[in-house]
DNA sequence: ATAAATAAGATTTTTTTTATCCTATATTGG
DNA sequence: CCAATATAGGATAAAAAAAATCTTATTTAT
């Protein structure tokens, strides 16, 4: 139930490239210095990042990543499932077949509402507004409220 | 990112004492059998419910596992952090000294912001709604609100 | 050509999760 | 009280996932 560091990387390095300028190429080694990743793994997770198209990598001297998406198009969501996969948070969603009681179970509708929520909620905020730091003072609407 | 097959198995056995009734002792093994969950492992799981005072554990001969607690007073939140610990999203939201960037990265505002969002949703739901099968029913309204 | 970078596959290490084994203890019924 | 039935609880094992690293190959600037 918990994010991986992996994604975690994932933001920190689209956040940086995001702060450096969309189309510039930044090393991997200044963003895993910067940003306290460990520069192999960095490599993979921008595989992965490649893969999704949000980046490019820039191969050989002065190589390494460019922000290939504009920030604001960039949500927070893209990026953890660029890592991650889709986000489910049960089995029983992801493979119904796995799970005889999924037609009936009422659990897994709330497993699966809970889940629409939080893809929601990543959904809503792109790295633009990351950038900004304003990503605090949105309200949170809804009944339960817990502002902030 | 997803919920253990740990806490699944929690929110089954709960399920199972709540239909059953909630001053019955319902043996372990039944409650394995019909719940589908390894009998031994739910025994390490009835702890950790009994433990939150969310069911008694009755041992000797015709002992098993009481619902001490309202289907309607357990949420499924309660259920899920019996098992699993408060839910955070991310390691920093949980010790935030662990991490230099957490006072001003508005990345791990949004993990909180999600957080905060994921526990509200679960916490809405309690176990007599989910016996009842209509968790499926309440609207989800809005993209970013959902009330209910 | 050489140096500087990253790529990509394989592998290792660590952590977490899941499950089981074994001995102890409690309870029921005869 | 005794035997049978159940779960408790600590230890351990097995499996899976996550995190990290090693190695060799390839690409590009100068």
């Amino acid at each position: 139930m918990r994010i991986t560091r992996a994604t975690e990387y994932a933001v920190r390095c689209i956040l940086f490239l995001a702060v450096n300028g969309k189309g510039e190429v930044v090393g991997r080694k200044e963003i895993a210095k910067y940003m306290e990743i460990p520069g192999q793994f960095l490599g993979k997770i921008a595989q992965q990042l490649a893969k999704a198209g949000l980046i490019e990598i820039v191969q050989g001297a002065k190589g390494g990543y460019r922000l290939l998406v504009s920030p604001e198009k960039i949500s927070l969501l893209n990026a953890v499932e660029a890592i991650s996969g889709e986000i489910f948070l049960n089995d029983c969603i992801m493979r119904p077949a796995s799970c005889r009681r999924s037609a009936t179970c009422s659990v897994h509708c709330l497993w699966e509402r809970a889940r629409t929520q939080l893809r929601n909620t990543l959904g809503e905020v792109n790295f633009a507004k990351l950038m900004e730091g304003e990503s605090c003072f949105g309200p949170l609407e809804g009944s339960s409220r817990q502002g902030r």
